[in-house]
DNA sequence: GTCTATAAAAAGATAGAC
DNA sequence: GTCTATCTTTTTATAGAC
């Protein structure tokens, strides 16, 4: 599944490639605080003690280090869908596993996470496009399951779309309060969330309302 | 209650403020569109057919008119909730039409919205210190509501604070594809979350559960 | 690979004519 | 009030020495 965005990353050696990971690990909270446009490339030295010449050597230009820690967050979330995937089970365990999953990404890169989620309209041409069939594709996991719980009668029958977004907004929108140095783990978290959402949801049966 | 943004906004003519008004609104789809940074203040002139002269004539400085369009969305943020605490009710209908005003916001500014929830970090000094205050300011009239309906057995024992991020979070997250010419009215939104969220924290009687 | 120096363009804001 | 011209700073990116 190759992502055609740096010209040859693959071509690369080892170790210009772990290189390159670190700087766009430490570039990710400097973006994060001052924003992306607002951030200028001696900054990005700075940060990553490196002169303009070596920094330009391993991330291409400033948009491709951009592309680079939203894929990152990308490959993260995707991994935890498809561990979700795979381990089955029924509508409501899988919804409540994957905003586990979520917000333990969201969790353990909040950096990454803000940057993702705030500078996204930075992203031009191919890169903003790829960038938008991803993020549609994980809204479509959300709303797969949704509709499975509908069919099964485990939910009850609702918009799966308009509840995914409901879904999607109440565990993203952690990305703002939720940081690794806090009181809160992602668990602490995931499983209010979820008893909210799934009783929200939930197809009581005939006895009660 | 003065907000000691603009040197001396108040001074200033009839005339002159609802230009200024007029300028604000119409910038802030240019912001929501290319984000703060990326826009130049010549793309501001060009949108709203000025020179730069009589442009800065009306906006003293372009962090200025981001702090603008940013009061522009507080303010009809809260007088829709001063509008719901005035109407008084139930913890929970005061949640629901807390949501069916926030969703209205949101569906008709758009463009101040998206801008509002993006560009925040942009505002330095004292324009970000009284950001913070006004938005933490509206956090807490959901908790609030949130704690009267715990006490008043009305919701189920939960933590007011996490629960109200998961309402912002799941109402706030809509300012990415509810939009005026879309299908969806704020209501149609509204309703069906508030149903979701309601039977999310509801405190069920004895039987069932 | 990494540096310094610099090119080339663009930014925000202001001055002063009208 | 509005314009054009310009000041000053900063930007991304590259060239070329080491």
């Amino acid at each position: 599944m190759p992502r055609a965005a740096a010209p040859d990353e693959r071509r690369r050696s080892p170790k210009w490639r772990e290189r390159r990971q670190a700087i766009i690990d430490t570039s990710a909270p400097v973006f994060a605080r001052r924003g992306y446009h607002a951030t200028s490339t001696a900054e990005l030295c700075a940060a990553n003690d490196l002169g303009k010449g070596a920094l330009y050597h391993y991330i291409g230009s400033k948009e491709e280090l951009l592309a680079a820690i939203h894929d990152r967050v990308m490959d993260e979330v995707m991994v935890g869908a498809d561990r979700v995937a795979e381990a089955g089970g029924s509508p409501s365990t899988q919804l409540a596993r994957l905003g586990d999953e979520l917000l333990d990404v969201i969790h353990r890169y909040p950096d990454h996470v803000w940057v993702f989620l705030h500078e996204f309209p930075a992203l031009t041409g191919d890169r903003a496009e790829q960038f938008r069939v991803r993020r549609r594709e994980y809204e479509r996991r959300v709303e797969t399951i949704l509709q499975a719980g509908v069919q099964s009668g485990e939910f009850r029958d609702l918009d799966p779309r308009l509840t995914a977004m409901a879904w999607l907004g109440m565990h993203n929108y952690t990305y703002l309060w939720l940081k690794p140095g806090g009181s809160l783990s992602a668990r602490d978290v995931a499983k209010p969330f979820a008893e909210i959402f799934m009783r929200g949801i939930e197809n009581l049966p005939a006895p009660r309302r």
